[in-house]
This record gives C-alpha cells, sequence and structure tokens, in this order.
DNA sequence: ACATTTCTGTTGTTTTTACAACAAAAAGGA
DNA sequence: TCCTTTTTGTTGTAAAAACAACAGAAATGT
C-alpha cells in the first residue's frame, strides 16, 4: 500500500485530503490493493457488486457480450478510472458489464458499501469524498455522452471522423495517439474491422486523415 | 412557486429535505420556474450554461444534431428529471448537447453556479444536496450505458430485440407502453425508421412481440 | 536471427440497411 | 361529421456494411 499512497493521494477520487484523512478513509473503505494480469476477469456480468475498483496503472475494458456473443467495448480505463462506482451508487448491485484487464493492472479496492452504512454520519470526510465522485461521475457522464455521438453516427465514414475530431479535440492537437488497437476500434464504434481498414486507408487516400498505426493525423477540419 | 412546491419537495433532488432547508435552498439557488412550450429549444447547443433545470411537468428531449444535420435523440425526459446537470457539475459549460421541449413543460430553473460558489462551507443543507444529486448522476449513468447496449446492437431486429427486452425489464412486465413514437424510437435507436416499421412487423408476423401503436406485448424470453 | 503469433490491410461476395415514394391508419380541428 | 395533418406501414431499388478469406507487416518469444 504503501508504495502506492502518493498515487491515491493525487487520485481524483480522494483529491484535496490531507494524510490523516486519507488514512481515515482508506481504513474506512477496508481498501486493499490487488494485482491483475492481462486477460484476467475483474467482474463478470451477473456478479455481485459491492466494492469500487480505483485503477493505480493498467489497462481495463469495461465491455458488455450481446446476446449473441459479439463484443461491445464501452469504455477503456487507465490510471485514476474508476470501476463499478455508477453501479455501487445507483444501487445496481447486479453488474451488467464484464471488466476485462488488457495490459497487467494494479487495482485499489474499496468496499463502498461497508463504509457508506457506518459512515453515513460519523466519518467526517465522507462528505468530501461523495464531492469528489459526484465531479468524477458528472466527466463520465459528458464522456458517455460523447460516445453515444461517435457510434451514433450513420455510416463508417461519419463515424471514424467525428470520433478521431473528438480524440483530437481532448488532445488540443490535430496529431495524436489512439488507444485502440484496429479491432478494439471496431468493437469500441460497433463495426466491423476490416470494413473500418479499407475506410481509414480510404479517408488517408483522400488526404483527409494520415495514420500509422496508432498514430493519427488529422489534415483538415473535419 | 407555491403551486409546484411539494413536486419540488418530493423530486429526487431535493429528496428528504425539510421545508425550512427547501425553502433556505431555493433561495439561495435563485430558483424560478418557466414554462415551455412543445417545439421550444430548452438549451442549444454551444449555449453557456450555468443552470440546472429540473423538470417538474411535461417532457423533454435530448436531442445532437450531427455534423450532417441528421438528429440524434440521446435521451427522453419526464418529470423529476433534470437537464445540463452533468455539464454543470463538469464545468463544460458549452453545451454540446439540445434541449428540445416535447410536450408544454413547467422547468424550476437553478443557479447552481452562483450558489456553488457561494455555499462553498456556509450553506449547511449543500451536503444533502451533493448527496442526492450524486444519486442521480449515477442513474444517469446506468441509462447511459444500457442506451450504448440498445444501440449498440448489429442489426435492427437486435436493437428493437434488446431495446425492448430492456424496456419491459424496466417495467418489471412483458407488456408495457413504449415512450417514443416510431420516428423517435428511430431516431433513439440510429436506424432508419420505415425499415425499423418493417422489422417490427415481421416481428409482429414471426409471433415475437405484438403492439398496437405504443403498447408492445413481448412473447417469448428473449 | 529466426520462427511464430498477432495485427492490419485488401478484395470479392452476400446480406443488410437506407432511401424514396406512396398507401393506410390514426389523430386533431373546424 | 368531414377534412386536414400527422403518424405508421409497405415496397422496390440503390448504397453500404458485414463477412470471409487471405496477404503482408509488425510484434513477440526463443
Amino acid at each position: 500500500m504503501q508504495k502506492y499512497y502518493q498515487k491515491i493521494k493525487n487520485s481524483p477520487i480522494f483529491f484535496g485530503m490531507a494524510d490523516f484523512e486519507l488514512d481515515r478513509m482508506l481504513e474506512c473503505f477496508k481498501a486493499v490493493i490487488k494485482h491483475y494480469e492481462s486477460g484476467d476477469t475483474i467482474i463478470r456480468s451477473g456478479d455481485i457488486i459491492t466494492k469500487i475498483y480505483l485503477i493505480l496503472d493498467g489497462e481495463v475494458n469495461i465491455e458488455k457480450d450481446s446476446y449473441w456473443g459479439r463484443r461491445i467495448i464501452i469504455q477503456k480505463l487507465h490510471e485514476n478510472n474508476n470501476i463499478a462506482l455508477s453501479l455501487v451508487a445507483s444501487k445496481n448491485t447486479e453488474s451488467n458489464i464484464n471488466a476485462i484487464c488488457t495490459k497487467d493492472a494494479t487495482v485499489l479496492i474499496l468496499n463502498y458499501e461497508k463504509c457508506s452504512a457506518m459512515c453515513q454520519n460519523a466519518c467526517m470526510h465522507h462528505g468530501a469524498f461523495i464531492r469528489n465522485m459526484f465531479k468524477i461521475l458528472s466527466k463520465e457522464n459528458v464522456e458517455l455522452i460523447e460516445k453515444i455521438e461517435n457510434i451514433s453516427q450513420k455510416s463508417i465514414r461519419d463515424k471514424l471522423l467525428t470520433y478521431l475530431s473528438n480524440e483530437s479535440q481532448k488532445n488540443k492537437s490535430n496529431i495524436f495517439e489512439i488507444q485502440f488497437n484496429r479491432q478494439e476500434l471496431a468493437d469500441y464504434l460497433n463495426i466491423d474491422r476490416s470494413a473500418m481498414s479499407f475506410e481509414l486507408s480510404k479517408l488517408k487516400q483522400e488526404g483527409l486523415i494520415n495514420y500509422k498505426k496508432n498514430k493519427f493525423i488529422l489534415r483538415v477540419e473535419v
């Protein structure tokens, strides 16, 4: 735990807390650190969820399996992101998503339920914690709406251009690196990988974009 | 304001507050009530947002215009739902969505920004308010993920079946009424209306579903 | 350095969807 | 009530996407 103390202290979820407050919170939450290897399933759809997971390093995909076995990537998470916060907070104790580790990860696990009951009025730092989580959730919300915008475009071309221009905006540059590989990007945008590759090539030929692997350049204002 | 007092008091956003607390909050938020007519634009994409809107009655669609002019319905809101909460809370002051009134609506407008600055430590009820909003946001989050699930299905048929079975689950019954008309449902699921109508007919013929207008019956476990 | 595996791009074919145009049904108003 | 407007359903055609199969490139392990 000590090894990750600074990282935990600087995470948005514990933002603005003094050491003694953080210590109290970690104790209160029965915090433990757990390591996962790439490929591990952290949460499986149907699991009963009572804990919040804070990613300290590594990479985790939030996915759904469609009824027909196709994978849907909801989002890709990294350091400082959390898993299951909205589920736990909204009392949806049964998970409707899978959390799959895609790069070896270290995760801080917080027993939110236990603390929430115990702290209701007692834990004086709970207020700051809620405020932090409130901000985090509101950001997640905005991101989910952005994702909906991306996948709501009608053609593969429009999905790609919308996604890429959103990424460009987030990076405040027309040169940027994307977080997905091709198959993952296709699963994120809900399109066929090969058709997507084909469309990317066309966009490159037309001079609208340029790319090599995960490095992209947007040539024009899209 | 008096006319809507009970409604406001019972809304999730002010849940659990005593009258005197509510009064203090409403004053603090410089709360005002505004009426909109069907067709009115409450928020336009690009507007600077500093206020939260609580719908007291009526109906409001959250929409986006795609770059190419197609309408995307993000969600449909009713009594007790809020508009712009996540935007304001995440400091995304420039709106990326349109809020369009679809049935004459009454809205309580809260100047969150002004209060937030003022109340930081002063307003003792702010804590309860944040806790309420935290819960609301977490629910919205889960709903957005559900919407992503709906529109991430690969075929029109799968989108319809996923949407309908989700609605069925929410209503805890295989007989239920949907909130969208056909064009709106198509814009929500990002598919062509006529193709959707055709697929609905097919599903009815095959005996998987039955419907008349907005009343649906799911015949089998889908 | 080599072999193996994974990832990405390309092409042709089949399936699905969008689109347009119109018919039928329902809703709303005078 | 009848007329008008809106909503929903139907059909054929053109366009787009999924799918499958494979080739080339890049990454990985030994």
